[in-house]
DNA sequence: CGGAATCCATTATGATACTG
DNA sequence: CAGTATCATAATGGATTCCG
């Protein structure tokens, strides 16, 4: 049976890798931000989604560079600055994250 | 500026909607087994996902069921007869699993 | 600016046994 | 067969404070 891995994480099914890999209340919202921006500074994401904490925000953003969806760029300026930005894996997820929006839309009011 | 609307939850953001209805461990994997089979009984979604607790599937099953996205059919037999389906709105979010599918795929080994 | 550390409350998930 | 009930643990979420 074939089998489907995603770091340490071994799946029997390609949805439920997938399903891992977004399940976070934050990750699909991060994903799409930085699926329309090329890049996105940490305070930008944080503003950008409301509600979040710091702490949350900084678990999703660190297990999804662990995942290799996102990367982290670190420029050693004063103050400091850092960007996210979609990998190339994490690019491969972005039709997911238009049909997700797509669906959404079927409930606007 | 636009609302999105499921249950008595309401968004900001058609993702953050799609996001919440189908956060959960189990979710997109019960939804993924309806999109092949037309319908399917409790005991056999139980079985083909492994792992899953009792009460996790009957809890996610609940849960989609309020969000409109599956239906529940009872056949008041002898033994109980139940089957679940996706609804028509439940359709619409195929193409989502879709993608997550060929996404996943990308990790095979 | 972009975090880290800590404490605490709430949810989510699970194992097991039992029932109409 | 299709669940409930109970108990327990793990994961998540939030508030606050502090740091280079």
């Amino acid at each position: 049976m074939e089998k489907y891995k995603l770091g340490d994480k071994v799946f029997d099914c390609p949805v439920g890798l997938a399903s891992n890999a977004i399940n976070g209340k934050w990750k699909l919202q991060i994903l799409n931000l930085l699926s329309q921006e090329e890049c996105m500074r940490y305070g930008n994401l944080k503003r950008r989604i409301e509600d979040v904490s710091e702490k949350m925000l900084i678990q999703h953003l660190r297990e999804l560079e662990q995942d290799g969806l996102i990367e982290r760029k670190l420029y050693p300026e004063v103050p400091p600055r850092v960007e996210y930005a979609l990998t190339e894996v994490g690019r491969q997820i972005i039709p997911v994250i238009v049909a997700l929006k797509q669906w959404g839309q079927l409930f606007r009011i």
